[in-house]
DNA sequence: GCATATAGCTGTATCGTACAGGTAATTCTG
DNA sequence: CAGAATTACCTGTACGATACAGCTATATGC
């Protein structure tokens, strides 16, 4: 191995060091920010629910397991789940008409709604903090960070 | 406003949404491979006590006041975790020489080797996610993400 | 048509976390 | 410098998210 090959190598390690830690970090942060902004709009939609009003307005309703199999999580966690969202009247459960075992489950208006406006907040909370980051960071940004989670995904369904 | 700006306007709102999405999709995934890695090397040292450690190791002994807050954790929180990583051998108290109210954590060199070695594992791990991108790209991904916490950490704590 | 698989639910357990309240030590203040 | 306020830590308690095991009802394959 050359000396050149050496020196990248390891820089490699180190990048992959930084990209261990700050992911890790992000984690936590978000964790963090959740929490701290629960006050005003998320004490009305926590995390679970939020992820889940989400998928069912990008990809439609679908019944209780094709929502654990995406979310990668348990079946009794998303019933849950989907309990506590229908008493919210955020979602409506609806026998699977091709499936006597399976129930249908559809965000409401008031869920797409609410879902929207934790969206939103969101969203602004990103304006806020990447105020003074160039269009251009932020693409990168949105890129990147699309393309490790797609790579995460496919890595994590793949075993 | 000019017809410009509005496709300017209306652009970066649109990747404010993608950021707030696949930070969303991020932490969910992070928390998924979390636990399907956890088989081997997980199971020894769980979430919190991996970013304690990891936060003994940089920035030296501390108390408990000092981690809480360093990490945004409630004070109970890390004293649990704390005496669960002491029961464990991984980390030692010892009296503070300046406060007699307060105790010093420090790292025990079985949970330094326990730390690195998770640390070592997950650093294996992007490797194998990211094994097609360009060292450039890793690094850019590196370099934003930290950006990103930074920028999320102050904002944290301002508030 | 029976054996097996699947969809969903419920019971139970675990983990991470917060908040409230307690005790001991420290620091401030008149 | 004595009492008041603060701080550091711990403990009790509660909650939310999750998993796994086991149950029932329906579907499906041979």
């Amino acid at each position: 191995m050359s000396d050149d090959q050496a020196k990248r190598t390891e820089s490699d390690e180190v990048t992959l060091g930084r990209i261990e830690t700050e992911v890790a970090l992000l984690m936590r942060l978000g964790e963090a920010t959740r929490r701290a902004t629960g006050s005003a709009e998320h004490r009305v939609l926590d995390r679970a629910a939020y992820v889940i009003l989400r998928h069912l307005d990008a990809t439609g309703p679908q019944n209780v397991s094709a929502l654990a199999a995406r979310l990668n999580l348990d079946g009794s966690t998303v019933t849950r789940q989907v309990s506590a969202l229908q008493r919210d009247g955020l979602i409506a459960r609806a026998p699977d008409p091709a499936d006597g075992r399976g129930t249908v489950i559809s965000p409401t208006p008031a869920g797409l709604h609410r879902m929207a406006a934790v969206q939103a907040a969101r969203t602004r909370l990103y304006g806020d903090i990447l105020a003074d980051w160039s269009p251009t960071d932020r693409d990168t940004l949105a890129t990147l960070l699309g393309r490790l989670n797609q790579a995460l995904d496919s890595r994590t369904r793949r075993r």
